[in-house]
DNA sequence: CCTTGAACCTGGGCGC
DNA sequence: TGCGCCCAGGTTCAAG
């Protein structure tokens, strides 16, 4: 579930306990997540202090006071818990229930917090998340980071922008949307949902919003007014949590209840007064989830 | 250029 | 209880 929303809820929940705090140890108990480690991470971060959180798109950023900026992707099922107080290993009051998947433990940052010691576990069973670090002056030219779109909350996003990304496209409205040098920050979920919500098919080609002159058509104008609308709403409910996502202060979520198209093959949808029935298709090897009825 | 599919991993759910 | 199969939030390659 780490799309956009999702992401700025790990943010704000490990805020409170990173920035300001210093790291007096970052742990790696293996060599590599999907990618290795970048070389020399422990060394160049241990003893610094954690000067703020930021986050671009699905990106997790942690500034140090060097000028480095530790760059997190929590792939599709990585998350961050926050453990207070004194490690123990006796048993006593300091030790926390240990989770069942604590073999997916794979970074542990250490920290000394003006309230005490506590860490910060980042867990990720398939390990499709990576971490990176860069400069941060020079941070738009990492690899990860270099290209991408517009964040869908921000003024860069705009109808305009879209119908010229858009035009003369004949990929689908789904892929096209999903596609992070495009927008950044969309994943699956959240593109299903500003779909249903423009009642726009996902089949549709990109270009249909698109007039002959280039200009946007009103269909374009409700598709980015969802996006904001979607992708605000997300992070106003804290985001999703589904399947083995937890949020950072280690409750879980609760959006997913308000799905109006993911995950709900079969279900009525919830356009007042359509009637229609949620369909599933596969595109581009993703689920896609849409109502035939009202969204054309 | 465009689009699709496989690959990277583990775990949960389901049918048998 | 167990096995096999399918599915899952993302991104990057290779191939057509």
């Amino acid at each position: 579930m780490p799309e956009l929303p999702e992401v700025e809820t790990v943010r704000r929940g490990l805020a409170p306990t990173m920035e300001g705090a210093r790291i007096a140890r970052l742990e790696l108990r293996r060599k590599d997540l999907r990618f290795p480690f970048p070389d020399g991470l422990e060394a160049r971060v241990t003893g610094r202090r954690i000067v703020a959180l930021g986050r671009r798109a699905k990106y997790l950023l942690i500034d140090l006071d060097d000028g480095t900026t530790i760059i997190s992707h929590l792939g599709m099922s990585g998350s961050f818990r926050i453990e207070a107080g004194p490690l123990s290993d006796a048993p006593g009051e300091f030790n926390h229930p240990r989770s069942k998947d604590e073999k997916h433990d794979h970074a542990i940052f250490h920290l000394e917090g003006p309230n005490g010691v506590s860490r910060v576990i980042y867990n990720d069973p398939r390990r499709f998340g990576f971490m990176d670090m860069a400069q941060r002056s020079e941070l738009e030219l990492n690899p990860f980071l270099f290209g991408l779109g517009p964040e869908p909350t921000g003024n860069e996003l705009s109808a305009a922008y879209l119908a010229e990304r858009f035009a003369g496209k004949a990929q689908p409205l789904k892929s096209a949307l999903l596609d992070q040098k495009t927008i950044a920050g969309l994943g699956n979920i959240y593109v299903c949902e500003a779909l249903w919500r423009s009642h726009l098919r996902p089949t549709r080609a990109a270009a249909t919003l698109v007039t002959k002159t280039g200009k946007p058509n009103k269909q374009m104008d409700l598709l980015v007014a969802s996006i904001r609308d979607v992708i605000a709403d997300a992070i106003k409910a804290g985001g999703s949590s589904l399947r083995d996502h937890i949020q950072a202060d280690g409750s879980l979520g609760y959006f997913q209840h308000s799905f109006s198209a993911y995950d709900r093959e079969s279900l009525p949808c919830r356009t007042p007064g359509c009637g229609g029935t949620v369909a599933r298709i596969v595109q581009a090897g993703r689920s896609t989830f849409y109502c035939p009825a009202c969204q054309k």
